[in-house]
DNA sequence: ACGGAATGGTTGCCGCTGCAACCAAATTAG
DNA sequence: CTAATTTGGTTGCAGCGGCAACCATTCCGT
């Protein structure tokens, strides 16, 4: 997908190469694999991090923060997943404009049911085809870039300025 | 977005996380930043596949390889370049049912005016973050799992044996 | 206390994507 | 030679995602 892009070096362009192609498959490798337990990734995601809240509740902008979605999208996604029963969908007590959203029984069931899979999907892809050492290693380097991405975007037109507080 | 998978070590469950999290951005990212170019990232790729071709044609099938994709969301894309005047299609000699898809000067003028936009986010949002140590360490560790990514996939069913010939 | 800004969220519209179904040409089997 | 399979590609439908516009509530400055 794009072999040499503009002033970068060989490894730089290598590599860049390997993030937007693992970029384009990812996802929807892991949405068919997910669909036969009826959930996509992104609804697999929204649902574990109610799990992993205390109370396995949360706002919906905490929702889309922890999925590094923006707030519409998950808006929406609350909403079928709500139909769905999988979650609940209940006024704040402090925040009238707000809700909370909780796990229900059927949506943990739901949710508890889809972790096999993806973890299969986890290791068929990518984790089977490196060394425990490699896996270390790309862990360690890899973990401090993902925190630092901003979903609110660095970029969206060149005003970013990231390093700055 | 989700902290501890199933049987996976901590090691693999952090890079599990990195990667999901890097596919779920880079994409939006990468159309947002396009956008003021008026491509996205997937027209991006098509027309970088062209770009590189011999005589800068391509059948759409190529096409749809060399950039992960399944054929309609090619034979699609194909479509609305051609619409825009980025590509033309005409029969193949060789093959009456396929067609050569080949990039035109327009279609080279708004690929290369991409360029820069696109290497830009390539650096903020992951390049720059990295020492070119790392770099290297990434992309040489990458590269074959990449290589080895079966967009056809591995998994769908369980049915998987993709090292046999 | 009041007007303006910020926050939390929803909605509409449009475009893109996936899948399944389909068609036509080409290849293989019998 | 004909029938069955495979290959190359297109299309319809339905669902998802992004953005911009919008509403309501809360916060802030004065």
């Amino acid at each position: 997908m794009s072999a040499r892009v503009d002033g970068l070096s060989e490894a730089e362009s290598q590599l860049w190469i390997s993030f937007t192609v693992l970029s384009q498959i990812l996802t929807p490798a892991l949405d068919a694999r997910l669909r036969e337990v009826g959930l996509t990734h992104f609804e697999y995601g929204s649902l574990m991090a109610l799990l992993e809240a205390p109370g396995r509740t949360l706002r919906i902008r905490e929702m889309a923060e922890r999925t590094y979605a923006p707030l519409p999208r998950m808006s929406k996604v609350v909403t079928r997943l709500e139909q769905r029963g999988l979650v609940t969908r209940s006024p704040s007590g402090s925040d009238a404009r707000a809700s909370e959203i909780k796990l229900t029984r059927e949506g943990r069931r739901v949710l508890v049911n889809a972790l096999p899979a993806h973890a299969d999907a986890a290791r068929r892809l990518i984790l089977d085809k490196l060394t425990a050492e490699q896996i270390e290693t790309l862990a360690s380097i890899l973990a401090p870039v993902v925190l630092e991405l901003d979903p609110t975007g660095p970029l969206s037109h060149g005003s970013g300025d990231p390093a700055s507080p």
